[in-house]
DNA sequence: ACTCAACTGGTACGGGCGTACCAGTTTTGC
DNA sequence: GCAAAACTGGTACGCCCGTACCAGTTGAGT
C-alpha cells in the first residue's frame, strides 16, 4: 500500500509494525498473521489489510525494521568495546556483541537466522533483505577490525565474519552457556590470520 | 505411536516417512501437513495419525531421516574427491562436497538448515537432532583432513567446520553461483592454520 | 463550508489445518 | 478355527487463516 499520509495513520502503521516485529521474534515467520498483529497492536483486524498489502508484506516489512536495529545494535555495542587489538582480545568483543543478552535478544536473533534461511526458498524482497544483512555484518566486521589497526583483505574479513555468524547459529541454536569455544575459535582464526598476514596484533 | 509389527504396516510408515522428507525438503516445515503427506504417499489421510503421534513427531521423523542421509551422502562424496592434501585441494574438495549440484539437493540443504535454526526454539527432540547434525558435520570435516594427514586439534577442525557450514549456507540463501570467494576463504583458513600450527600440508 | 480522499471497523467467505472417532477389514497368535 | 490385536479409510469437528467487502467516519485541501 501507498504509505499513509495523516498522523493517525502513520501511528497505526508503526504499531502495527512493532507488533509485528514482536510476533517474528517471539515466535517466527509463522506467528505473524493478520489477527496476531492485530490483536497485539489493539488495533482491528481490517487494519492490517489497509496497511499492508499482503501477510508477506506486513512479514518482510517487519523483518527489515528488525534487521536496521539488530546492525545498529552491533555497531553501537563494537563501539563501546575495548580498544585491544590482541586476538584474544577481539574474538571476545565480537562473542560478546553477538552473544544475545536476554532472552527476547535470543528471539530477536533467532529471528534474524530463520528468516535468513527463509529467503533462500523466497521471493525477492526476502533475498535482497538477507544480502544485506549479510553485507552488514561485513561492513561492521570490517570497521571493528580496521578501527584496532587490522587492515585484513577481504577474504579475511569474510573468513572472521562467515566464522562469527557460524559460531553465533551454533550458540544460538545448541544454548551452550559455553562461549569459551566460540572465542577459543575466533582467537585461533585472528591469531592464524595475524601470523601469516601482513598486520600483526599483539599478544593477549 | 509404537513401531508397526505387520510387513503392510512398515511399508505404509516408510511410504509416509518418504512423502515427509521430500514436502520438508521441498517446502520447508510448513509443508508437511498430514494431509499433504498422505496424498503424496497415496495413502487416506488416517494413515498419518495412526503412525505418528503428531504432526511434530511426524516432522521430526522426517528430519531424522534426511539428516541421516545427508551425512551419509557427504561422507560418501568427500570419500572419493582427491587424497591431495594442499590447502586449495582440499577446500575445492570440501565446497563441492557441501554445494548442492541439483535444485533437489539444494532444498534438502535448505531443509536442514531451516530445521537447525527452527530448533533454537523447540521442543527436545529438534534440540538433539540440532546437536547430532552438528557433530556429524565435525566428524566428517575431521575424517576428511584426517585421511590427508592433518591433525588438527578440536578448536582448528571446529574452525573449519563452521566455517564450512556458514558458507554452505551464505552459499545457498544467496545463490551465488560464485564458488570462488567460498573456495579462497576455505583455502585461506586451510594454509593459515597449516602455516602457523604443527603439521604442514604442502602448496597448491 | 463543502467535497473527496483517507481511513475505520465489523463481518463474511472459503479453505486448510490438526486431530478425533469408529464401523469395518485383515493379520496374528493360539 | 477363532478371538484379539493391528490396521484401514471415511467422515466430522472446531479452529485459525488470508483476504474481501462495505457502510460509516474523520481529516485535509480549497
Amino acid at each position: 500500500m501507498t504509505p499513509p499520509v495523516q498522523r493517525r495513520g502513520r501511528r497505526r502503521r508503526a504499531a502495527l509494525l512493532d507488533a509485528a516485529a514482536e510476533l517474528l521474534a517471539e515466535g517466527g515467520f509463522g506467528a505473524v498473521s493478520h489477527r496476531a498483529v492485530a490483536d497485539r497492536a489493539g488495533l482491528p483486524l481490517a487494519a492490517t489489510t489497509y496497511y499492508f498489502a499482503s501477510r508477506d508484506d506486513l512479514a518482510a516489512s517487519a523483518l527489515e525494521k528488525i534487521m536496521r536495529d539488530e546492525l545498529a545494535r552491533l555497531r553501537a555495542l563494537l563501539a563501546q568495546t575495548s580498544r585491544a587489538a590482541g586476538p584474544r582480545a577481539m574474538a571476545r568483543a565480537l562473542v560478546a556483541a553477538l552473544v544475545p543478552g536476554d532472552p527476547a535478544e535470543r528471539s530477536y536473533q533467532l529471528a534474524m537466522y530463520e528468516l535468513y534461511v527463509q529467503a533462500g526458498r523466497g521471493d525477492g524482497r526476502l533475498r535482497e533483505l538477507a544480502r544485506d544483512w549479510n553485507e552488514g555484518c561485513v561492513e561492521v566486521v570490517a570497521e571493528l577490525l580496521a578501527e584496532r589497526g587490522h587492515h585484513l583483505d577481504d577474504v579475511d574479513v569474510r573468513l572472521i565474519t562467515t566464522l562469527a555468524d557460524g559460531l553465533t547459529l551454533e550458540l544460538l541454536v545448541e544454548e551452550r552457556a559455553d562461549t569459551g569455544t566460540a572465542v577459543a575459535v575466533l582467537t585461533r582464526a585472528l591469531a592464524a590470520l595475524g601470523a601469516s598476514g601482513a598486520e600483526r596484533g599483539d599478544e593477549q
